[in-house]
DNA sequence: AGTCTATATTATCGCTTGCTAAATAAACAA
DNA sequence: TTGTTTATTTAGCAAGCGATAATATAGACT
């Protein structure tokens, strides 16, 4: 991401590389065929994010300050380049350290689900991030479901453990039930639909994205000391039933 | 313009429907403009729906039935049909009845939540209408602004009051603070996000729509009774201290 | 029937777009 | 220096695209 940043300042310079003076960075002329996919990829992302990937790849190597044939030296086809784009955007921002995080209970459960947002919305609440998150499940499933699925087996099922223990409701034997998942969707949703409000509807908002967590979560979990346990229980008497005659 | 406008001025009484070949379907037959019209409408929707709003208009005259210059007598240019194509679906869903629903407490409020997301989710959470929405966003965020700034307005505040009344702490002076807005915004989010989860990412969905809504809005309520009066109280707090000064 | 008007089609233009082949020039090795 | 390699550019094709003008024809009216 710093790379994204610093590649994004090192655009357009006005010289046609005639002479390379030693020991500074040269803003246009040959670069190593690493640095110069770098600098493709990022400013791809860039670019794609803001127009959608029907995008042409002239206007893109415009903003890049190169000519457009040079991309396809670096891949074989637009669509290669957007797979590209794909995979570094998803693959390149999740970060596994959030599932300890949301599992340590040294730190209160709010505490918790509040520095998880905090970290999540940073790496992912962008712009960028949104857009192409978007653009691409319009234009095909997969990659969404990947990382819904994800999601959905890493980080969920662990935070539906601590909401139980949060609530007094612990069945270690009891595996985490899809409507236990589908009941912290919920809250995760709302803090998606706050980010593309902002972000990509670039409307003003008018509580701040952490209040507007902290409030949330609060709400979340004042619920579900009710909820919850009666979730569970609900669970408990259409799973155990068969365990229990099983246990006979 | 001038032919579009034109045509649609020409509202005859519609369905000439007297003058078929017997015994056989004409497939391909002049239509009525107002029909034609109709038609090219609705096939847009769908088509762009499909493909987003850089599908050709060559392909979409082919699933019409029509040849491809025929879409521009109705339509001045392909911006004009897709401005058609937003306008017919974001103005054409909405029912105002649903702040009446949310506002009658002859029904108790969990009953009107879940009422109004039953009628709601069928009218908006369906892929045309999700997937144009999104698009819609992407492209540019003028028509999504008007959409989420109409819900703002008219539907949550609503929603707003009738959680402060369900909660015990009406305070029919205090005028429905952004915080108590953005509050409720979290419940509304959890459902769009299932939505697109659903119709967008095309995941298998588990838990039944309905269902989830259930769950849902009874942890919002449990969590409200619990968190509203000190949201509230802060408010008060924040807004009142003035006021009271003003007493004296 | 025959006439006329508006609907629909055929043919095509001009521009854009993804992509490629050949030419050029910067870096490096001898 | 000279030669080799390869990153980069110049030039351009072929298909695709939105849009228009000219032409044909269905259907209403007298």
């Amino acid at each position: 991401m710093a790379t994204s940043r610093k590649a994004a300042l090192s655009e357009r310079p006005a010289a046609p590389a005639g002479r390379r003076p030693p020991g500074r960075t040269a803003p246009k002329a040959r670069l190593s065929p690493a640095e110069r996919e770098r600098q493709i990829i990022d400013g791809a992302i860039a670019y794609f994010s803001e127009v959608g990937f029907s995008g042409q790849t002239r206007e893109l190597s415009k903003r890049l300050g190169i000519t457009q044939p040079l991309l396809y030296r670096y891949f074989s086809s637009k669509q290669a380049l957007i797979e590209r784009v794909y995979q570094t955007v998803f693959e390149g921002r999740w970060n596994p350290a959030w599932v300890s995080l949301m599992r340590d209970r040294s730190i209160p459960l709010r505490e918790r689900l509040v520095e998880f947002y905090r970290q999540y919305s940073a790496a992912t609440y962008r712009p960028d991030w949104l857009r192409i998150y978007l653009y691409a499940g319009l234009s095909g499933p997969v990659l969404n479901q990947r990382y819904i699925n994800h999601i959905q087996r890493e980080l969920l099922p662990v935070y539906c453990r601590e909401v139980r223990h949060y609530c007094g409701v612990e069945s270690p034997d009891l595996p985490v039930a899809e409507e236990e998942i589908e009941f912290v969707w919920s809250l995760h949703g709302g803090m998606f639909y706050y980010a593309v409000r902002q972000h990509i509807y670039l409307l003003p908002m008018r509580v701040e994205f952490m209040r507007k967590v902290e409030t949330a979560i609060d709400n979340f979990l004042a619920g579900a000391r009710v909820t919850y346990p009666r979730l569970i229980a609900s669970l408990h008497g259409a799973a155990a039933a068969p365990a229990a005659r099983r246990r006979r």
